[in-house]
DNA sequence: AACGAGATTGACGTTTACGTAAAAGAAATG
DNA sequence: CATTTCTTTTACGTAAACGTCAATCTCGTT
């Protein structure tokens, strides 16, 4: 008997809405059992939940995330699937890294232009001169 | 005179439609200049482009590209946008920081996988049993 | 002059990922 | 028992990011 959670117990702590969620179960990522019409989340949903999100926030689409779920459970599978996701695989792992280094500079552009707002910031605070002309 | 590009070129460089570059400049983030009606692509158009879609990977909306290009073009800007900006840069950096993680546990899964797949094919490969019954 | 290739501006269509409202049943609480 | 409070399904709505015609326009060629 471990634990179990509601919709909204799952909505509140991921952030989500019950709305996100059943259409998640729509989709066939997340299927809880049932109590009786009531939807009742296992931990083993929450964690694919948690997977879910992490997907989105990559830039999966949902199909794209329960192609990968089903490659978890795809554990008698025929050789011909296992090529194809194979190359799948391989197709996202570039992109993967691909977005790593976008992410990286990004993110110096970001540390750039925040230093750059913090210092002139700070220079219209220290500064004498009140705003004469915005002309360089 | 540097060089100039159609918007086919560009199209076909970066591997999107003609279409998407015409959105793109109706969402004002690559405005080139016009030879009578024609689009006419500059040096700094195509970075624009570049950088857009390079937005566009990590997940950025064409909005928040075109908001990260303001804030380029923003030199004379007040406090008020600045520190508005500011704020929204935080969110960001901390959003992409979640992301590189993110990158990185799902690379690492794809690298999983992807042996996994691999060692199961080689095993096939070498198997003595020559495919008798689909049935594990 | 005719023609095909590529460009333009509408403008409606489409997909994804939910939002939102409606109608209705179960469950806890005063 | 009546009233909230959640939950359910059904179903239409929506915003973003283009796709997909359709109707022209304008070249460089033949």
């Amino acid at each position: 008997m471990s634990k179990t959670y509601t919709i909204s117990d799952l909505a509140q702590e991921f952030g989500v809405t019950t709305r996100t969620l059943r259409h998640y179960g729509d989709q066939g990522l997340v299927t809880p059992a049932r109590d009786g019409i009531n939807r009742i989340y296992s931990h083993r949903d929450r964690v694919r939940l948690k997977l879910a999100l992490r997907g989105k926030r990559l830039g999966f689409s949902l199909g794209e995330i329960r192609e990968l779920f089903e490659l978890h459970d795809l554990a008698g599978s025929e050789r011909r699937q296992l090529e194809e996701f194979s190359v799948k695989l391989e197709r996202r792992r570039a992109q993967l890294e691909q977005q790593r280094e976008d992410v990286e500079v990004m993110l110096n552009e970001i540390r750039f232009f925040a230093t750059q707002c913090q210092r002139r910031l700070t220079e219209a605070d220290t500064s004498k001169t009140p705003v004469s002309d915005s002309a360089a």
